[in-house]
RNA sequence: GUCCCCAUCGUCCAGAGGCCUAGGAUCUAGCCCUUUCAAGGCUAAGACACGGGUUCGAAUCCCGUUGGGGACGCCA
């Protein structure tokens, strides 16, 4: 027997499905996108309250040991539909290759999951009632599925040669029609199969496909969508060693882990309808798809793609974000050049001290929004708001200062004992602090933190005002700085003056300080330029930074005092030489 | 090559035939403030890909063109 055509979308779907193509009957000339979204998505809702079928969704992973920032997207959808419909959302790692080292390609991924606190009901390390949650570990069920395929009719044994499907690919190319397989070496009978193995061939198992009809279902983000079923190839879904391939896998288990709701990129579309003839030959329930769109390469519209990290580094927006990182990794003595140190990764951003929060916010805009302006959504919101209605179809591209700005807005709600508490590892890690800082340790990096400011825009940004951790003797000096601020002429002896002026201020403060400053350049007829730089070099060492005031008060007198009598002696040493 | 999809400022989004002189964010530029700065404030510039329809009226609906993208594995 052979599979059913399908015109006219599955009918063991949703009621949704089938209420949707009433709707589309009755409005034949006016079928607009729009309202196929609304009473969809209505209907989405209604399963989940009304018949007590709670809502499943899935990010299946396959374990790279990278949580990958397009994977994410994708799965932050899921998770956020699942949540929104009290559902659960699943984790399942396709690995039907087998790893060498699950375990070390499976970590950094849930790690990855863990920071952005993208929690799952089920798979690895939760476990749950459908266990395993790792394909190679249901090989068994793939199997019996294979077989049931077969006596269905729905699959055959094929003992055609890789050379042989190849030739006919070739003769496809050149005739620039579409490859199907002609099924000269189809076995369906114990026969056909005994002669083709009497010459020696071994069989694979292929799909059945249906030569005539089309596949139609209704995509979630896009609409209605139909396939031709005689464009569609008769896929392997078994290969002569017994092992199955990924789609069968996939099928097979989005059923067994009930799973209601396929969420995944475009790239996927087209495998549907080859999907969709698998379950229906199982008899299963189809599950509702969404297809997001993908997430494309900075500045361009090509999907992104780990593997081109040294073209995105061209783009000089993303440069940046990657130097950045550069930056705070150096100064915590972390090699740059590993795999895992990728923008395109999760990890990097945790590594750079982004904040989770802000990392998911931009994620969630890219692809989908509520409306013209509200832009910030705490996680409880997202969840309240989020509805695949209005998930977008173009793709969106991925934009470094935007996720940036987000990052800074972050940051600057956080009171400042989180942002100080998140600046600390950092510190730590560069040995500007020790293991475990002292009371005193702690409030200075509040202080440093509260003076920066808005300039705090990422965790790691605090390895920009190590000067505030050192002693006074060994910090560097920005040498360009050095030379315009105190090697000039006059600069050293004004800069003695307002030592001199340092040591009496009472109390020693920013305010005071500031007053301090005024009187002494009246005093000196001079304009404020000509000593506060001097000043800033002597005590930080670098030419820019936060208010000098607020710098000179964290510091204390005594630091202030040693720091300018530092970079005198230094142009001292230097005067004596010349 | 075949099939499928997409199309609003540089980028991310809003737009459900009249609320559009097209809105918000980001980026960019200019000005202001300021001791510096990747700080802050204010202002500006910047888009409906093109061509046909339908309609009193189109960014919005239809067709075509162009452009972009994806899928075509015994990968996942």
């Amino acid at each position: 027997m052979t599979a059913p055509s399908m015109r006219g979308a599955a009918p063991d779907c949703a009621a949704a499905r089938a209420a949707a193509a009433t709707v589309n009957a009755a409005n034949n000339d006016t079928r607009t996108g729009a309202l196929w979204h609304r009473l969809l998505s209505f209907m989405t809702r209604d399963d989940t309250t009304g018949a007590g079928v709670s809502v499943r969704t899935r990010f299946a992973p396959s374990p790279t040991g990278y949580l990958h920032i397009g994977g994410v997207r994708t799965a932050l959808f899921n998770w956020l539909f699942a949540r929104r419909h009290g559902g659960q959302f699943i984790l399942r790692i396709d690995d039907t290759d087998r790893q060498r080292n699950l375990e070390e390609a499976l970590q950094p991924i849930l790690d990855g999951f863990r920071w952005l606190g993208l929690d799952w009901d089920e798979g690895p390390e939760v476990e749950g009632p459908h266990a395993p949650y790792f394909q190679s570990a249901c090989h068994a069920r793939h199997r019996e599925a294979v077989e049931r395929l077969l006596a269905g009719g729905h699959a055959y044994r094929d003992y055609a040669t890789a050379g042989e499907i190849q030739a006919e690919r070739e003769a496809s190319q050149r005739d620039k029609v579409r490859f199907i397989y002609s099924r000269r070496w189809m076995a369906e009978t114990p026969a056909q199969a005994a002669a083709f193995e009497a010459e020696g061939r071994t069989a694979v198992v292929r799909l059945k496909m249906p030569r005539d009809g089309v596949c139609a279902f209704d995509d979630l983000v896009r609409g209605p969508v139909e396939f031709e079923w005689a464009l569609e190839q008769d896929h392997v879904v078994q290969r002569a060693d017994g092992t199955c391939l990924y789609h069968l896998a996939s099928a097979v288990d989005d059923h067994h882990f009930r799973i209601t709701h396929v969420i995944r990129a475009v790239e996927h579309l087209s495998n549907t309808p080859r999907q969709i003839f698998i379950a229906r030959g199982l008899g299963y329930e189809l599950p509702a798809y969404a297809h997001l769109p993908y997430v494309a390469e900075p500045g361009g519209a090509e999907k992104l793609s780990k593997r081109k990290l040294d073209t995105y580094l061209q783009h000089p927006d993303f440069r940046k974000l990657h130097e950045h990182g550069a930056r705070i990794m150096e100064a915590q003595g972390k090699p740059v050049g590993s795999a895992s140190f990728n923008p395109l990764v999760v990890a990097f951003y945790r590594a750079v001290g982004y904040r989770p929060e802000a990392l998911l916010n931009y994620l969630l805009l890219l692809g989908w929004s509520l409306d013209d302006r509200t832009e910030m959504f705490t996680t409880a919101e997202m969840i309240e708001r989020f509805t695949l209605e209005r998930v977008n179809k173009s793709a969106a591209s991925f934009d470094p200062p935007k996720l940036l700005a987000f990052e800074e807005r972050y940051m600057q709600r956080l009171p400042l004992a989180a942002r100080a508490a998140a600046a600390v590892p950092f510190l730590r890690r560069n040995g500007a602090l020790p293991e475990s800082p002292s009371p005193a340790d702690l409030d200075r990096v509040s202080l440093v933190v509260g003076a920066a400011g808005e300039r705090l825009k990422v965790a790691g940004d605090i390895l920009n005002y190590l000067e505030f951790f050192r002693p006074d003797d060994a910090f560097p000096y920005d040498e360009k700085a050095f030379t315009k601020r105190i090697r000039a002429a006059g600069a050293a002896d004004r800069l003695g003056r307002f030592r001199t002026v340092l040591e009496t201020v009472d109390p020693f403060d920013a305010a005071t300080l500031h007053d301090v400053m005024q009187r002494f350049i009246a005093a000196e007829e001079i304009a404020i330029g000509r000593i506060i730089h001097a000043v800033r070099v002597a005590v930080t060492g670098k030419a820019v930074g936060f208010g000098l005031f607020e710098g000179l008060e964290i510091l204390g007198r005594e630091a202030c005092l040693a720091r300018i009598d530092r970079a005198l002696a230094r142009l001292g040493a230097e005067t004596e030489c010349a």
